[in-house]
DNA sequence: GACATTAGAGGACGATCGTACTCTTAAGTC
DNA sequence: GACTTAAGAGTACGATCGTCCTCTAATGTC
């Protein structure tokens, strides 16, 4: 039977948050369209109501957690003492926490590859979501010009988001906060210092 | 039929090799026994003969392909001037060439988020498997101590892995190239001199 | 209040998945 | 040369996949 509009939009949201933590901690490809629906509480006979395709819910989802791990990123950097911004973003890019939850981390640690398997079409709307993303942090980052501030961003977080993702491999919890520990100083020495 | 024991030993070979190009193109997922079989001219009423299970082979591939990557960056490394090799190194790894053919690239760029995933069992093969390759570099790294240049490693890899698989994201050759080159400049500075 | 629209259920589509059998027939063993 | 072993084909298993269609009943519209 119909549903009313606002009924519809909670049903869009819950699907899309739903979404964006099972591919992060799944993968695109393991976590099936019938699957996501049944968590939501819906049979997926009604998914195509909501989006186009898989791909479609994919990059919509992608959105939604770049925009989710961006904000909270933001906040971080906000609530440090202004010298010490990008530092609070790099310990907490880098922590044990976000490396103890790629559900609702950072896109690029939990679905990089897959991002740049994906065809054409659904790159490029990914290429202008990660610019948006990468636009948040300009405030915090050292440099004269933008251009300079940007080519930053576009180093500091595939370079962190590899050490995470890598870290995420190893087993033991102890080696794995030795990695993380190691990278925080590096990055910082490297980006937040002078 | 049976066929003979260096049959079988070719067949193995091949189906390692297929695999290990087809994983990284296009994720472990997506790259099922019967299209690895069927790529190697066989049926996959064998596969069991050969390997375990998907996972089993999947291990193999990825060992294949850090055996073969590694090999390959040592030899450039070596037919460096010595005081370059490191620098040869990440040239090489940040190079178009390896961004434009991920099938026979690096597995952490192609595959990492995956490994991640992987039961415990696979994941701690891997690890050892990381760290046998981690050891081929040592000569290479500055330091003083093994310790230190260990440290090294376990950073550059997944760091330039990470920018390497957001680089494959870009739908722009000439952006691209503007990512790694920057890249390139960043690392070689940061670890390859002084 | 009549009427067109639509959210979601339910089910079917053909494909592909990983795994596990049997069967044929040649290889390896003695 | 008789006998055991095993490589690979072939097939079947139950699941799951993304997509599309029909049916229902309530919603939004006039």
């Amino acid at each position: 039977m119909r549903y009313s509009r606002v009924h519809k939009a909670q049903n869009h949201e819950k699907i899309l948050s739903v979404a964006a933590r099972s591919f992060r901690e799944r993968g695109g490809d393991s976590s099936g369209i019938g699957t996501v629906m049944k968590k939501v509480g819906l049979k997926k006979g009604g998914f195509y109501r909501h989006f186009k395709s898989k791909d479609d819910l994919f990059v919509e989802a992608v959105a939604r957690a770049l925009d989710e791990t961006g904000k909270d990123m933001v906040e971080v950097a906000k609530s440090a003492p202004e010298d010490q911004a990008l530092r609070a973003i790099i310990e907490r890019y880098l922590s044990a926490g976000h490396a103890n939850s790629p559900g609702t981390g950072c896109v690029r640690a939990a679905l990089g590859p897959e991002l740049a398997r994906k065809p054409v079409a659904v790159r490029r709307r990914i290429e202008s979501l990660l610019e948006a993303y990468r636009e948040r942090f300009l405030p915090f980052m050292p440099g004269q010009t933008r251009a300079e501030k940007q080519a930053k961003i576009r180093l500091l977080f595939p370079s962190m988001a590899g050490v995470l993702m890598m870290a995420r491999v190893s087993s033991d919890p102890q080696r794995r906060e030795q990695i993380l520990m190691d990278a925080r100083n590096f990055f910082i020495k490297s980006f937040a210092e002078q």
